[in-house]
DNA sequence: TCCTATATATAGGAATCCTATATATAGAAA
DNA sequence: TTTCTATATATAGGATTCCTATATATAGGA
């Protein structure tokens, strides 16, 4: 049951958001996620990647190593032009689940 | 990737939802459901009846045969006390996460 | 009679996300 | 120096949810 194309995923547009504002390795993105959302929306780490994977697969990101000044090794993902295409009608497309299930709840009332 | 404890189960809210309302046979609630979001939320009842039979188990909902007026047999689903008692903190939880998944959006522009 | 709408059901599989585990480095504490 | 914690990526294995495809059966209209 979906609004047409969408399923779950709120995992993507969360990733997707995040890297909307800059580029960023994984484990920083579980951060932000975490702290932007005061919690509320929480990574497994293990989640994280295999995602990672597929969005680059997809062509929406593009992630290189990078070796940061400590020297750590990290791999920093960035948005790709087809990512950032993507992400206005992705969230049209959440917003519209969310309105179909306000609605869902409220028509009782009417 | 969850608002702790949350999922998909965007179904399970559907289903829930129009129950509340009022009593229902499977095909009906799909019906209900395609009809009250104007079409955003469609359901296959091939996932319906399987849900239909997992609320069942947890509790939820509890199905009777019925004959209706014209001979068909279908099965009439209603909400249980405990299943009216869940629907509450459910759609608590689809609020933040949608709310949380809005933060994300924002922050962009802060 | 045949087609469509109603009505329920299962098999098989795809996608997403989980827990558990493995690896490795940097910096602080002991 | 050794150990603990935070940082950082990675995979295996499994649970859940939802899909497509298919099967069955009745009622009513063309």
């Amino acid at each position: 049951m979906i609004a047409p194309g969408i399923k779950r995923g709120t995992a993507e547009l969360a990733v997707l958001s995040v890297l909307e504002d800059r580029p960023l390795h994984g484990y920083e993105m579980a951060r932000r996620i975490e702290q932007q959302t005061q919690g509320a929306l929480r990574f497994t780490l293990a989640s994280l990647y295999p995602l990672l994977y597929r969005l680059e697969k997809r062509g929406w990101v593009r992630g290189a190593w990078e070796t940061s000044g400590t020297g750590r090794s990290r791999r920093c993902y960035r948005l790709t032009p087809q990512g950032k295409k993507k992400l206005s009608p992705i969230r049209k497309e959440w917003d519209e689940l969310f309105r179909a299930l306000r609605r869902l709840t409220k028509v009782k009332h009417a």
